[in-house]
RNA sequence: GGAGCGUUCGUCUAACGGUUAGGACCUCAGGUUUUCAUCCUGGUAAUACGGGUUCGAUUCCCGUACGCUCUACCA
């Protein structure tokens, strides 16, 4: 009775993955390793014109990045491949045929010019009950005459012939009872002229044989459902069907509707998982991942976009989320994207993280910066000292730089208002300090030691500590930022502390 | 236009019909940090509207408003 639980996500390769796309394979695959089921990923490329080369490996590598590696895929194979609905071809015309001799459907052979004009002379068109039998197809035409139009390989479609004065609904997880009147539902196109499946017949169809459980997608689907209940009555039985839920959509964070990839470059934010190229134009669209956010936090902000434990816990590791995930508590109403937060989320994972994964991690940034690392130790060391400042991994570049070469940037202009002879004789002899403590295995020196010298040198020269720490640190890390002063002075150790007060002394006079 | 779905602080959200409507992000004010950030304390801020049902509605029902999605031989 209770088989294995099996989910399928299935996007068409068609460009970038964006967010509510991510987050629906999320809570499918949550919902699988919950009910320790299968995931599988199914790529839906029935419509030859829009399909884009690289998108589908694109997906792979996306979902793989997150961590969400399906149990199925055309990539991994399975017990039910192929996985390309484009490689399934042959199946589907053998249901619709079906369909045609059940009376359910029938062919149709309209050219998208006659529908055009059709839709255009009769306001809110729908090819339906009201006005099929105006149209060409082998309901309102001669039993010879389609045989003939068939005969002759005349281009045609197969329409659903949707029921009249039936009420069809279904038993949504997240929203309840969806009902339909299916005099409001129109004949959709089952089987298109060139052969492919529409996404209607191809889901039903393909949900079937890949013994599909649980059919989750975007709300933006719950209009053609009614489509799908029909088509899984008259093909399989209803008590075949899986159980449905009808995602919430994620919204710009201003004003209202889908988010989309436009939001993004207009606010400044990403919207895909990983950057995307598109292969016709060659830009690029900016990811999270580029943009350097961890999967964890990545994964943990969508599944926080419509769905929460009833607690108030918020940081979930991805176990974390199998275990306490439940799609009954997923919210029924659309999410705005709030940028702000998910670069919260992410500086709480990039605090929880372990350094030496997080240095890995922020290396290739500092590479790309030309910045040279010497020593992986001193690197992990550094994130270690300044990743509670850093919310975005390129944040350890501006946080950080200063521990492995002398800022670029120095701001003078916060010291020399208030420089004078006194403070320069100060750092003059700090630097002397320095030298002389240098010895053969003697590189630095304790924070705690090196500021009780500093305020007591401070005192011998009748300066106030406070009116020469932010002058001490500027010289150090170039601003008004970074880690206690004497700690950065232990960090980068003496020989690099004199240069870089002498440089500014320079810089000063 | 039609159909379907939705609506709690600015944002994400909690509240098996009974709470001073809770938390988080943002923001503001303090404290810690002789910098910045972290951290700590505190503040501002919400049940779209109107009717019911009920001793009692954020919660259930109806209506209104508003919003969204769909309305392709796209998914």
């Amino acid at each position: 009775m209770d088989s294995k639980v099996r989910v399928r996500f299935a996007p068409s390769p068609t460009g970038g993955l964006h967010l509510g796309g991510v987050r629906t394979v999320l809570f499918n695959y949550l919902f699988a390793k919950h009910h320790k089921g299968d995931f599988i990923l199914r790529i839906e490329d029935t419509d030859q014109t829009r399909f884009v080369p690289g998108a589908e490996q694109y997906i792979q590598d996306t979902l793989a990045w997150c961590g969400l590696v399906p149990d199925e895929s055309p990539l991994h194979g399975g017990p039910y491949a192929p996985y390309r609905q484009s490689e399934r071809k042959a199946m589907y015309k053998e249901y619709a045929d079906k369909l045609i001799v059940q009376g359910n459907a029938y062919y149709a052979f309209d050219t998208p010019e006659d529908l055009d004009t059709k839709r255009k002379e009769i306001p809110n068109f729908q090819y339906s009950r009201a006005h099929r039998m105006e149209m060409k197809n082998s309901l309102s035409l001669s039993k010879e005459v389609v045989d003939d139009l068939l005969k002759n390989n005349t281009p045609h479609v197969i329409r659903i012939k949707v029921p009249e004065n039936e009420e069809v609904s279904l038993e949504d997880v997240i929203r309840g009872h969806v009902s339909f009147d299916t005099n409001m539902v129109d004949d959709k196109v089952l089987l298109k002229a060139d052969g492919m499946p529409t996404y209607h017949l191809a889901v039903v169809v393909d949900d079937y044989l890949m013994k599909i459980t649980h059919a989750f997608r975007g709300e933006e689907w719950l209009p053609s459902a009614p489509v799908h209940v029909l088509l899984w009555k008259y093909l399989f039985g209803l008590d075949q069907m899986p159980a449905w839920a009808h995602l919430p959509l994620i919204l710009k964070p201003d004003g209202n509707g889908k988010l989309s990839k436009r939001d993004g470059e207009r606010l400044g934010f990403p919207v895909f998982g990983m950057d995307w190229t598109d292969p016709n134009t060659n830009t690029t669209t900016i990811g999270f991942k580029e943009r350097g956010f961890l999967p964890e936090a990545f994964v943990n902000l969508l599944a926080m976009l419509g769905w929460n434990d009833g607690t108030d816990q918020e940081i979930f590791s991805l176990d974390e989320l199998i275990e306490k995930f439940s799609m009954d508590r997923v919210h029924k109403g659309g999410a705005k994207f709030d940028y702000e937060k998910a670069k919260w989320y992410n500086g709480e994972w990039i605090k929880k993280m372990d350094n030496e994964k997080l240095a890995n991690l922020v290396r290739p940034y500092f590479d790309a910066a030309e910045i040279e690392i010497h020593e992986n130790n001193y690197l992990v060391k550094v994130v270690g000292l300044v990743k509670e400042r850093c919310q975005l991994l390129p944040d350890f570049i501006t946080q950080a730089s200063f521990y492995f070469q002398i800022p670029k940037q120095i701001d003078i202009a916060s010291i020399a208002p208030k420089w004078d002879e006194k403070k320069r004789d100060f750092f003059v002899e700090l630097a002397a300090i320095y030298t002389n403590a240098m010895a053969p295995g003697v590189v630095s020196a304790p924070a705690a030691e090196l500021e009780l010298e500093f305020k007591q040198l401070a005192s011998k020269h009748d300066l106030k500590p406070g009116e020469l720490m932010l002058p001490f640190r500027i010289m150090l890390v170039g601003g008004k930022f970074g880690p206690g002063v004497f700690e950065i002075v232990e960090t980068i150790q003496l020989k690099d502390t004199i240069a870089r007060i002498e440089h500014s002394l320079q810089l000063l006079s």
